[in-house]
DNA sequence: GCCGTTTTCGGCCCGACTGTTTTCAGTCG
């Protein structure tokens, strides 16, 4: 079983329990290790293994023992008895927004629903109002989460996200006269998906702010409407909820409402041991209020540096701070090119001239020309004679630049068996080499694996190019054992690329912190197919600062003397 | 079910909004 599947199936106990009327608190710690299990970044599987279970925060002697049974045997009896209590039908239930725990026992036990469609022919029928603590307007309620929830396929890449939140951000600063007006939640946090898109408002008047924000044309729909907070839909299907105070709150309110929940959660216990307590408000002594205007007096009230939206996920970066030992995260600024582009060559849209033209106008110092080799014949792969060709034309660009160079290179095919698209002599010729996989992307985990690896053994190869294959929302990562991947990387020298493309980022942002931990070094590209591609690196680098990424762990923050000698080291290693 | 510079037992974050209530429960973030 994968990490994924441990931490789907408990949280999936965690729901039976909570319907079964448990004390939420054990429902809880099974969400808390299914969290801690998920953004382990390492193979449950191998940890398991290693009898290092209880090194899992989270994991005590109970859950131990429940998932030694589970990753040995493939079998969880405790999950099977509950499943006779509880159907797994009512926990669909809990899908529903508005239905929660409680909510889908009754509609269970009352009316027997076991699937959100049972609810929604009950609703119809206008069964629902009849149920004790329910009436009309629950009732037209749940009807109408169940048609939202239709609606809503699934999470939100965050390079879709990002431009809409923007828009209604500067929308709302406009009609408000203020400049206090800003994307929050998993999206400044630059989470590579999003559930919605959630806003924060610094206002005077902060009901007026709610108001002029229901009213904004984009909004379609009224979801609710408080002085403080409201939540829309907007016209493009996407959910926007608002919270609104006043400006002498605002940076306690900047700190709650970007979360996550698991990092406040654990800045409010630690409030609590200083004898503090803290809310979106600001913090209380007794009645005693202490307001925060700005961010960082959040943080410094608990003795604690800021800490960068990107690392608050409860992942150690609270611990980290107390050490003073946050890292000191890349920026967009310390990127001095581009790794991965495409022309018109293959399958892109700009010329040599004009990507290069565009790569200068972003400062960088150089650009890496990568095509699709030949075997990809669908973008329109360059053959050995075209690729020699375009490294003539590339040359003679070079000739007009000054303090700025085009680098030829080559996203070369990794082949169902791990040989590469171009023989070893034609590698030889280029700057840099990105290996991909393409094409099979349903093979069998070993041999994906050892397809993979077999590529990143060749000594030419300098980068492995989007190594999970995931497209968000539309395909799956491929079956590649990504911590075998990680392993050889560090092993050969291999740069694993963060492709910031807005539907891969991939890596994801477990993986690169894991790639680090290991010494393994990354390229952070944008794999652009137009001009305007070349803008997804701020996708790309906040991936890899939720990885915990520093400016020296990526190749391209290099002058190009530096990576230039670094694209050399796997050659003259000795290691293969 | 987890966990411990206030505890190996008794805690475990805080508040808004909604609807169905006569003072609060459920859900959400």
């Amino acid at each position: 079983m994968t990490n994924r599947e441990v931490a789907d199936l408990l949280r999936l106990i965690a729901d039976m329990l909570e319907i079964k009327g448990e004390v939420v608190y054990k429902a809880l710690a099974y969400r808390k290790a299914a969290d801690n299990i998920e953004a382990l970044g390492r193979d449950i599987n191998e940890v398991w293994r290693q009898g290092k279970l209880r090194e899992i925060p989270g994991v005590g002697e109970a859950l131990e023992k429940k998932l030694d049974e589970l990753l040995r045997t493939g079998r969880l009896g405790y999950y099977e008895e509950l499943q006779e209590e509880i159907p797994v039908g009512v926990v669909s239930l809990l899908s529903i927004p508005d239905v929660g725990p409680k909510t889908a026992k009754l509609l269970w036990e009352k009316l027997g629903a076991l699937s959100v469609a049972d609810v929604e022919r009950a609703a119809r029928e206008g069964k629902l109002r009849q149920l004790p603590g329910l009436g009309v307007r629950s009732e037209q309620r749940i009807l109408e989460g169940i048609e939202s929830l239709y609606r809503r396929t699934t999470r939100i890449p965050l390079g879709v996200a990002w431009p809409v939140a923007n828009e209604l951000a500067q929308a709302l600063r406009q009609e408000l006269g203020t400049d206090t007006v800003e994307p929050v939640g998993s999206l400044r946090r630059m989470k590579d998906t999003v559930g919605d898109i959630d806003l924060l408002a610094a206002y005077e008047e902060p009901e007026q702010a709610t108001a002029a924000f229901v009213r904004l044309p984009q909004v379609a729909e009224i979801l609710s409407h408080g002085p403080t907070r409201a939540s829309v839909v907007l016209y493009n299907g996407l959910q926007v909820d608002i919270r609104a105070l006043k400006p002498e709150r605002y940076g306690s309110l900047l700190q709650y409402f970007t979360g996550s929940k698991e990092h406040n959660v654990k800045l409010r216990t630690l409030a609590l041991s200083k004898g503090l307590s803290l809310s979106e408000y600001g913090f209380k002594r007794g009645d005693q209020e202490l307001l925060c205007p700005k961010e960082e007096d959040v943080y410094h009230a608990l003795d604690l540096p800021w800490i960068p939206p990107e690392l608050r996920e409860d992942r150690g970066e609270i611990e980290a701070a107390q050490q003073g030992k946050l890292p000191k995260l890349i920026e967009r600024n310390d990127i001095r090119g581009d790794l991965h582009v495409h022309t018109d060559w293959s399958d892109a849209a700009a010329t040599l001239a004009e990507m290069a033209q565009a790569a200068q106008k972003l400062g960088y110092e150089y650009l890496v020309i990568s095509d699709h080799s030949q075997g990809l014949g669908v973008a329109r792969g360059l053959d050995i004679a075209r690729l020699r060709q375009q490294r003539a034309e590339i040359d003679k660009l070079n000739e007009g630049f000054s303090g700025f160079r085009l680098l030829h290179g080559a996203e070369v095919e990794i082949r169902g068996d791990g040989t590469l698209d171009y023989p070893d002599e034609v590698l030889q010729e280029l700057d840099v080499v990105i290996a991909s996989v393409h094409s099979g992307l349903r093979q069998d985990r070993e041999a994906m694996t050892t397809r993979v690896i077999r590529a990143m053994r060749n000594p030419h190869v300098d980068i492995l190019g989007h190594p999970s294959g995931r497209l968000l929302g539309q395909r799956e990562a491929t079956n590649v054992d990504l911590d075998a991947v990680l392993r050889v990387a560090a092993e050969t020298h291999t740069i694993l690329e963060v492709n910031g493309t807005p539907n891969r980022l991939d890596l994801d942002d477990v993986h690169i912190r894991q790639a680090i931990q290991l010494g393994v070094q990354l390229a952070v590209n944008t794999d652009a197919h137009s001009v305007n591609g070349l803008e997804v690196m701020e996708y790309g680098v906040a991936m890899a600062r939720r990885g915990w990424a520093e400016a020296h762990h990526v190749v391209n923050t290099l002058p190009l003397p530096q990576l230039l000698e670094r694209l050399t080291l796997k050659e003259h290693s000795t290691i293969r």
